[in-house]
DNA sequence: CATAGGATCGCCT
DNA sequence: GGCGATCCTATGT
């Protein structure tokens, strides 16, 4: 169980991160009570070639430049003016890869994670979406962006747990439309042995 | 300054 | 399946 390092976000495949983070633990520690889950799916966001990434062309702005600052840092952004959206940005700096954390199965301080979300749903669709995990885990984007991922607030860790490439669905990313034949590219990843049930082992 | 629209969700029918 | 919520961001005048 340990914090992923530098190294594993100053890389170069922003899809190869986007994969590899499945399985990992993203965790976060709101007024000293910390909450975690296993990351279950996710979506690559490859910079300025990209239609669908906040990047295109270069873009630059007071909310996309922190996608062109250093690998390891969190990008949370608002999204319909009621979302917070995370993502993690990869690469060296301004090169503005980023990958968006879509969904997290409750692994600490479920009780937390519950309520939170106000909701009855099982556990297992309790924060598979991009806006309900920020809620179960109590990221806000005023406060949550911009953010170290090596330091205390939020953080991802490697709790070596094994996920069966064939239970990784991968194909093309959510919500997206605008984004033209660069909608159809496969960087999204899906654990899909969460969606039908809760995960029969106790990670913890 | 005004305006359109969004990497979504939950409730309604 | 449809739609409203809700507010920030980016763009244009």
């Amino acid at each position: 169980m340990k914090k992923l390092p530098l190294s594993f976000y100053d890389r170069d495949d922003v899809v190869l991160i986007a994969h590899e983070l499945i399985g990992k633990v993203l965790c976060t520690n709101i007024d000293g009570i910390t909450t975690k889950g296993i990351i279950t799916e996710t979506e690559a966001y490859a910079g300025i070639i990209d239609k669908a990434s906040h990047a295109y062309r270069g873009r630059r702005t007071d909310r996309t430049k922190i996608m062109f600052g250093r690998p390891g840092i969190s990008y949370v952004y608002l999204c319909y003016g009621v979302h917070s959206l995370f993502n993690i940005v990869t690469n060296k700096k301004d090169i503005p890869h980023a990958v968006l954390v879509r969904g997290i199965y409750p692994l600490k301080g479920v009780e937390t994670i519950v309520s939170r979300r106000k909701t009855k749903e099982p556990l297992y669709r309790i924060a598979d979406g991009p806006g309900k995990l920020t809620k179960a885990l109590g990221i806000e984007f005023r406060q949550h962006n911009n953010l170290d991922l090596l330091g205390d607030s939020v953080w991802i860790e490697d709790h070596s747990i094994e996920v069966n490439p064939n239970e990784i669905e991968i194909g093309p990313r959510i919500g997206i439309d605008y984004a033209e034949e660069d909608a159809l590219l496969p960087y999204r990843f899906l654990w899909r042995r969460n969606q039908n049930s809760d995960f029969p082992i106790d990670y913890q």
